[in-house]
DNA sequence: GATAAGTTTGACCAATCGGTCAATTCTTCT
DNA sequence: AGAAGAATTGACCGATTGGTCAAACTTATC
């Protein structure tokens, strides 16, 4: 039920002064997009000069191009979670945690991913047309054979995936206004396992067979 | 079944220029962000010189603080949809059918809000700490009344209305993810009603009592 | 402790930023 | 037709942008 996607530290491993600057450059980028970012902005929460940031990355791109890369690679960690179950129940409810998990503990990855998402994708277009098409197609697959197996009530299941997707994402975008509506507050603890609890019992009613 | 939502013309009436210049300013600023747009590019896409523009608007932030008002506007209209049913089920339908069609018809105001949530809401906070809360706390207690005519499964109704939120914002924000994942190609008008029957249905199934 | 390599930094540059302004053109009214 | 006001425009301004560079400073190696 608890989830072991501890980020204590990114995918890549880094460390000192470039380990500033890349979290300094996420939480610029995720808060103001890649056009509206400044190498300057970034320096400062990096809390170094900004000659030292061309240092060790090169142009502002190249310093998004590594911020996206980390974020990607934390998205297929979290897909492979579906897997490991072979009823459908289990497998949504794993991955659905997974990814709750993921915008609680990492909101920032996944505003990065709705930024460049927002500008029409033009780094992570690649992984979009060629990765996570692939993945979504093989499980598609898996969830047409729970459907015919009456496992799973009929559907189309990319629709479904993309209301996984956009909840779980919800949490981690859209928590400004979450706190505006919760009193100026993030959600507690005990809030977001609420939320993650209920999402994923209202995802199950909604796709699972009746007797189930 | 159908939505009467045509937004042929903004909210606010606007004519020749002005009207070109707000268009242009809405598409940039979905895609850039109000720190990532330029009144250059504005002007460009408007076609007019940049000097125009700011006879119409005197700042960028002017421009960009008409344009959020007028979103704000429409996110009211579509909200009055949830209401004009007594029944729950035929409540939740309407409101994310009319969720739905404005994302489709208007993806670039959706757009708008989310990038004005993803750096804070500098802009519309007020709006989300007065008029949004009030909005939703008196819709949760109107779907409390529902859990405890036993006519809704016990849940938190806020949890559920950002599962709607989340869910049809996902289909303006990652349209460019969608895309992707459809051969380039935006959704067919065929895969869009899917889209929608699939989702009102899932959430439907999802809190409806299992008789029903 | 000298030398070389790696790291840090302030000063600086051309390009772009939001915005101004005076001059010009277009509309409207008489 | 001609005056008055509204609308349009190119030229321009100081501030900020991403990025460079040579000089200074640290650190590891012998």
């Amino acid at each position: 039920m608890a989830s072991e996607l501890i980020r204590t530290s990114r995918a890549t491993a880094r460390e000192g002064r470039e380990n500033a600057i890349f979290e300094a450059a996420r939480s610029v980028f995720a808060e103001y997009g890649f056009k509206g970012s400044t190498t300057a902005e970034i320096a400062k929460r990096a809390e170094i000069p900004k000659a030292n940031l061309h240092y060790y990355f090169p142009t502002k791109e190249a310093l998004y191009r590594a911020v996206t890369e980390d974020v990607l690679t934390a998205w297929l960690e979290a897909a492979s979670s579906f897997d490991e179950s072979a009823d459908p129940a289990e497998a949504i409810a794993a991955y659905v945690s997974t990814k709750m998990d993921m915008a609680r503990q990492d909101p920032i990855g996944s505003r990065i991913w709705a930024s460049e998402i927002l500008r029409g994708a033009p780094v992570i277009g690649d992984f979009l047309e060629t990765a996570l098409l692939d993945w979504l197609k093989s499980r598609e697959t898996i969830v047409r054979r729970w459907i015919k197996a009456g496992k799973l009530v009929p559907m189309e299941p990319r629709y479904f995936f993309y209301m996984i997707w956009a909840t779980t994402q919800h949490y981690a975008d859209f928590e400004g206004q979450m706190m505006a509506l919760n009193g100026g507050k993030p959600l507690s603890d005990a809030q977001f396992e609420a939320a993650k609890t209920q999402t994923i019992a209202t995802l199950l009613r909604g796709v699972l067979p009746s007797g189930t």
